[in-house]
DNA sequence: ATAATTAATCGTAATATTGCAATAAACAAA
DNA sequence: TTTGTTTATTGCAATATTACGATTAATTAT
């Protein structure tokens, strides 16, 4: 009924879901592209890089900030936010256990 | 508006967003590694394996089968599904590409 | 102090997702 | 043909997500 049955699957399984469900919007996706291509931290000009309003924006960032692959600092008046480096590679490393599970397959079926 | 704009974005965001959704979810993360992890097909022993009802896990199969990430075979009275093993691999060299995005990136900020 | 700037939060509308009971459809076995 | 088996579909209720206008909070500039 809308809500996901989680106390049916392992926490791995939960927490692959969830982060990619963090990446299941692209607006996220260009979000979290557009601070590992500046390179260094990023405000509101992500309002007008990727034009969406800015409560939707923040309504993103809100969530890849509680999923944890990025971070933000106030910085006076406009707040700075980057990739949390130590998440993300953690998260990566575990993806990379899904999407290398073909390793394991000899051959296809059916 | 519950509706994403998928027009402010390129086709590579939308469609990696789109294969992230389709992880996005416990249940077809456990779908998934059960088809690679059997080798071969299955069918509705992934009821029994998962323990959603029939009709949730025909939902979530029937996702994974529009997403191009399985395929199924009707066997008589049963369906024999399993991984495309092409399309699995073009989304897993998107999803690389995406992920090994922290290789360009010198240092964290802020 | 007042005004301007920036970002978060609140409230709300529209749409999407999840889950399942009930049913249908397709086939196999008796 | 009738009965059982398996999977898909329909319909619906509950919850989640997306988006944004309006507002608030915090800080800076005048």
């Amino acid at each position: 009924m809308g809500l996901v049955k989680s106390e049916k699957f392992t926490a791995q399984q939960n927490s692959l879901a969830n982060f990619a469900k963090a990446f299941g919007h692209p607006a996220r996706v260009a979000i979290l592209q557009h601070l590992f291509k500046i390179n260094s931290c990023i405000c509101g000009d992500l309002v007008n890089e990727i034009g969406l309003a800015q409560p939707t924006i923040s309504q993103h960032l809100k969530e890849l900030k509680n999923i944890g692959l990025i971070k933000g600092n106030i910085e006076g008046t406009s707040v700075c936010y980057c990739i949390d480096l130590k998440n993300w590679n953690t998260m990566k490393k575990n993806f990379g256990v899904f999407l290398d599970q073909d390793l394991n397959l000899n051959d296809s079926c059916c």
